[in-house]
DNA sequence: GAGTGGTCTAGACCACTGT
DNA sequence: CAGTGGTCTAGACCACTCC
C-alpha cells in the first residue's frame, strides 16, 4: 500500500468529491503537479490515467487534464415496444411523422440522421441460438446507426437479425433502400402478417472495443450498455435479435414493470 | 498514427480474436515481447494496458497476463417483481422458503449469505425528486450485501430508501435485526398495508468506483450496471427508491416487455 | 512561441509466484 | 532461487492548443 501513484489520486479525487474541483475545472500541469507532490512526471501520469479510467477527469492534448462534467443522458424506455406496436397498422402518413426514437426523445423527425445497411448472412451458431432454428438459417442483417443532426457520433450501434425466409413475401423488406421504413420494424413484420407478443431485452455492461470507442466517439474511462433485444410473435417464434451498443455515459435505459393487483 | 504501442496492441488483439491465444492462455513476458517487437519494455505495458482495459487480457503479479475468460453471468429477471408480489401476501412458512434471487438463480436459501444495515438518514435533493417529496423528509437507509455461500465477494451492492413515516406503523420494519424478511420488500410493505403498482427501472453502465472495485472484487477492465429502482404504489406514490450496482461482466439484466393483442 | 500532454527509452529496485 | 509483473526515475522528443 501507500504506492506513490494511489496516494496522489486518492489526494485528487477527495478533492474532485469535496467540490474543490469542480466539473469542468482545470487541474494542474502535469508537471506542476510532480512539483508539489514531489514525485517524476510519469507518476503523476500513472495517478491521471487511474482518475480518468474511473470516468472522473477527462484529458485533452495541448490543453491540459479537466474534472469531467457529467453526461445528460439520453432516455430508452421499454414502452417504446407497445407505442411501436400500435403504430405498426396506422395508415402511411401517420406512421411517416416520427419514430420511436422520436417518442423516447421528444425530438422531430428532421432532428436525426438515420443510415442503413442490409446484407444476408448465415446463422451461426449463437444467432441460430436465439431464434431457436439451425444453424446456417438464412437471415437478413440489417445494421443502423442513428445520430442527431447536431453531432457527429451515433447514440446507439443496431444490428438487427431476421429469418429471410419469413419476411421474403413481402420483397420491399429486402431492401435497405426503402429505410427508414414509417413505424419501424413492428410495421415491417406487420407487413407480412407477423403480430409480436412480447419483447425481451437483455442487458450487460462492458467496456468498448476499439471499434465501438471509435464509431461512438468515447472516451478513454467510459463503458458501454450492451443490449440484446429478442421479438418474439404469437406463435412464440423469435421473429427479430438486435444487438444494440449503447454509450453508458450518456444513454439511461428506462424499463417499466407494471404490477397486477391484488 | 501508427504508434508503436497501438501497432502491438492491434496485433496481440487479433491474435486473441484470431483464436491463435485462447482464453486462459499465457501471453509471453513483458520483456520477451519487448525482444520481438524491438521496443522498451514499458511501451510493452501500454500496450497491454490497453488490452486490460478493453477486458480482453487479465494481469496476475508474478506469474504472467493471461487472456480473459468469459465470465458466466447471472441472471436478474424482471418478472422477479410480479413474483415477489405474489408471494408478498403468503403465510410465512411459504414466504421463508426462498426468495426473488433464488427464483432468478435457481439456488436454494442455504446457498446465499446475506448482510443488511440499517440507518436513518435525512432525503438530500437527488432522493427528494426520486419520491417527490420535500428535501429533509426522514428516510430509511438499508444495505444490502448477498453473496454465493462459495464467493467472497457479494454479486450486488444494493442501498434502499423507504419514507420513514410510511413505514413506522409497523415497528418490525424499523429493525435491521429482521433481516432477511421472509418476502421481500413487497412483504414488508404489504404489512403496512401498501400495494404496488408497477416497478420503474432506470439503468445506466459506467466504471466501477475504487471503493465498489474493492467490494465486488472487480479487476481493472470491467464496468458496472448502476440501477434505480423506484416502486410505486396504487396511489400512485413513491413508496421505495432502491440503487444496485451489478459487476457488468458476471450480470445480465432481462426485461420483459409483454404487449397488447391488436 | 510558450505551455501542455503524448510517446518512448533504459534501467533500477521492489513484490509476488512457483520450484 | 529464477521468473515475472509493479513502481518509479530523469530525461528526450513529438503533437496539439492557444495567444
Amino acid at each position: 500500500m501507500a504506492v506513490a501513484y494511489e496516494r496522489i489520486a486518492d489526494e485528487l479525487r477527495a478533492a474532485i468529491r469535496a467540490g474543490e474541483l469542480k466539473p469542468g475545472d482545470k487541474l494542474p500541469a502535469e508537471s506542476k503537479l510532480a512539483e508539489r507532490f514531489r514525485r517524476s512526471v510519469p507518476t503523476i501520469r500513472e495517478a491521471l490515467r487511474a482518475l480518468r479510467d474511473e470516468g472522473l477527469i477527462e484529458k485533452q492534448h495541448g490543453r491540459g487534464n479537466f474534472v469531467r462534467r457529467p453526461r445528460t443522458p439520453a432516455l430508452r424506455s421499454n414502452l417504446r415496444h407497445q407505442w411501436e406496436k400500435g403504430r405498426a397498422r396506422e395508415p402511411l402518413t401517420e406512421r411517416a411523422r416520427t419514430g420511436a426514437t422520436e417518442h423516447d426523445t421528444g425530438l422531430t423527425v428532421g432532428d436525426l440522421v438515420f443510415h442503413a445497411s442490409y446484407r444476408t448472412i448465415e446463422a451461426h451458431r449463437d444467432l441460430a441460438e436465439a431464434f431457436g432454428l439451425p444453424e446456417g438459417t438464412t437471415l437478413l442483417e440489417r445494421t443502423y446507426r442513428t445520430r442527431y443532426a447536431a453531432e457527429s457520433a451515433p447514440f446507439s450501434l443496431v444490428t438487427s437479425y431476421l429469418v429471410h425466409d419469413l419476411i421474403a413475401r413481402n420483397p420491399a423488406l429486402l431492401d435497405e433502400a426503402n429505410e427508414p421504413w414509417p413505424g419501424g420494424s413492428q410495421s415491417q413484420l406487420y407487413s407480412v402478417g407477423i403480430e409480436l407478443d412480447r419483447v425481451e431485452e437483455r442487458v450487460t455492461a462492458r467496456p468498448p472495443t476499439p471499434e465501438e470507442a471509435a464509431e461512438l466517439e468515447l472516451p478513454p474511462g467510459t463503458s458501454v450498455l450492451a443490449l440484446r433485444k429478442t421479438s418474439i410473435d404469437l406463435d412464440d417464434r423469435v421473429v427479430d435479435v438486435s444487438d444494440v451498443v449503447l454509450p453508458g455515459d450518456r444513454t439511461e435505459l428506462l424499463f417499466t414493470t407494471p404490477l397486477e393487483r391484488w
